[in-house]
DNA sequence: TTTGTCATGGTCTTAAAATGTCCCGGGCTA
DNA sequence: TAGCCCGGGACATTTTAAGACCATGACAAA
């Protein structure tokens, strides 16, 4: 039943908006027994215009009576409501969760989209989509968004489809960090590149291993090109990066066992940019990386992050505590884990 | 998954079409490998103009690709499209029954709701909020409509909303047939008083038992008021009636065992207006009502048929066949059946 | 190489729908 | 009886959809 909600929502993309509206009303007629237009307009923050349009529909659907006296629930619109509860409650539940997690750590916008992305490809798919649709919402058309690797920007990127109008052709997309493990599709670099066509930006490339040793770090900081795109990806107005599991990103990064150990001891649950970051959102561990330093993010105007499924819902909770995101797209498993934590703490406060 | 379709429907009345629309866009450029918008506007008979708006949204959700050469689907869309692929074959699988049994009987519309009315009390609403619709779109300000009795009529009676511009208040709603039965809600009488307060018509009754004697009729028929209203009856433009299996209709009105045997020896299998009738639509016995005559129905511009149930589905077909409707609204059970018996019926004439 | 065909995407105008706003007469209640 | 809120009508205004064309570019056949 959940599935064909998605099937239906990609070709009626804002099907979901509008059933949540007619069964609001609907909703709130039942509950008003019998109720003005006026003041139903005034308790939901409509017009008294669009409402009427709303409810005219209603009545000619038969869900609602309306005499002289105001508006009614019929039957059919009782047992209407009594079947669209269950749909009803995973339809606003999302809604729910991102603001409580936006309003809990203070994010500017939070996205979640239904499913879990660990089991469903569609899922991953729409996180992907869901992110891009969040990036060209900030986008302006002179910007410099820096961008880390992972599959879930890979996804991204190639879910981003400019809307018609915009011009991006003075933006430029950087690599937020160097080369890291070996499949191509999920570098920075390619990435950053895919992004900037898509929507028809420039962009620049790092030729440089993601994890560098000190000798090579001096070196390379010496190389003119090499510094000249690391100002441009310090300057970034927006950020846009992957959440990786601590451990899973020692793994990945092929570091020796003794780092790993150090990192693990230190309680690391999360990395990002080059940094791991324990349960409250502390720096725990650094690795030098010729990318984006913290100082340059705290001073970042929009940092997206995005992640999701369960098993990183502990990592993306931490890089919320860090406190420098200003959106977040995750998907509904990693959300409502977080949703139950917040509550959980909101308990042991009390 | 085909429930959560009809609950969406009433909140949504045009979701269907939409649905449809879109689907028929995406799968025709499937099927078109690649393909240029007027062309593809030409072969779906739509304009260029309307076409590109649906294009830009299917590509705005990634389900096409554009570039110069033409549209292609995407892998999203392929998909997309194969998920769709049940619901679509039970969208337009009532279409096709509608047009088969429309274009078989020469009907000039027809109409299937989706479901069995004798299962479900949904289905039987929807039922009757089809056949109001049917009888609006064919109303106009100063008809006379007669309707016969049944809980299907009655269904439809409550269902009937007219659309808020129209005035009907020179509209006359008059009963087909006298009274029957014990049950109040579902006479003739009531259900020409309900429409006609429905829609702000009004309405004129007829004071007779639907079986008369030869004795009653004779004297019925002196009187001066009853004769007026059978006047009026006999000259609508429009009837709107049920269709009874024969059997049943004969227990209603409880006929003496003699008769219902003889009823069944002639082969009846369906009743509508008092006159029962064979397989093949002719009339094998005629009952003495007050109300209309055969040549009335003959004459009559607009016959609006309503019912619905594999039970009902042979004494559909007998009145299908009698030829005289214009309209008929059923269920997917009854449309169904008569579908199978309309391809035998084929079969055997080849 | 040229030429014709078909493609997309842009633009302008017109038509239609949605919306904001106000008002009227009618019940209901105090 | 007075006042209040009701639905529904009316209308100006804004927004959106649709129709009609055109510019430009890719591609294939001549």
């Amino acid at each position: 039943m959940r599935n064909l909600l998605e099937i239906q929502k990609q070709l009626l993309p804002d099907l979901m908006e509008t059933l949540k509206r007619r069964y609001t009303i609907l909703h709130q007629i039942m509950l008003s027994d019998i109720i003005g237009r006026r003041t139903l307009a005034a308790s939901l923050n409509m017009t008294e215009r669009t409402l009427r349009a709303e409810t005219d529909l209603l009545k000619s659907q038969g869900l609602i009576e309306i005499d002289s006296v105001g508006m009614r629930i019929s039957d059919a619109g009782r047992s209407l409501l009594d079947l669209l509860e269950p749909i009803a409650k995973s339809l606003f539940g999302l809604d729910d969760l991102e603001e409580k997690i936006r309003s809990t750590y203070g994010l500017s916008k939070v996205i979640v989209v239904p499913g879990d992305c660990e089991t469903s490809p569609f899922t991953k798919r729409e996180l992907g989509r869901a992110g891009a649709k969040a990036l060209l919402g900030v986008l302006r058309s002179d910007d410099t968004i820096a961008v880390t690797g992972g599959s879930t920007l890979a996804e991204m990127a190639d879910q981003l489809t400019p809307p018609l109008p915009l011009s991006y052709k003075d933006a430029w997309f950087v690599p937020a960090r160097g080369g890291l493990g070996e499949s191509m599709e999920i570098q920075a670099n390619t990435i950053a590149s895919t992004m900037a066509k898509r929507v028809g930006a420039q962009y620049r490339l790092l030729h440089v291993p993601d994890l560098l040793g000190e000798d090579a770090y001096q070196s390379l900081a010496q190389d003119s090109n090499t510094r000249e795109i690391v100002q441009i990806i310090r300057r970034s107005r927006i950020i846009v990066h992957g959440i990786g599991d601590a451990i899973e990103m020692t793994r990945r990064r092929k570091l020796d066992e003794a780092t790993v150990l150090e990192i693990q001891e230190e309680g690391a649950v999360a990395e990002s940019f080059g940094y791991y970051f324990n349960e409250d959102g502390q720096v725990v561990h650094t690795m030098l990386t010729m990318g984006l330093r913290l100082e340059d993010i705290i001073r970042t105007e929009v940092v997206v992050g995005i992640a999701g499924g369960k098993r990183k819902s502990k990592a993306i909770h931490a890089m919320l505590r860090f406190g420098q995101e200003d959106i977040l797209v995750t998907d509904e498993a990693a959300a409502v884990e977080i949703g139950r934590e917040i509550d959980e703490h909101v308990q042991l406060v009390h």
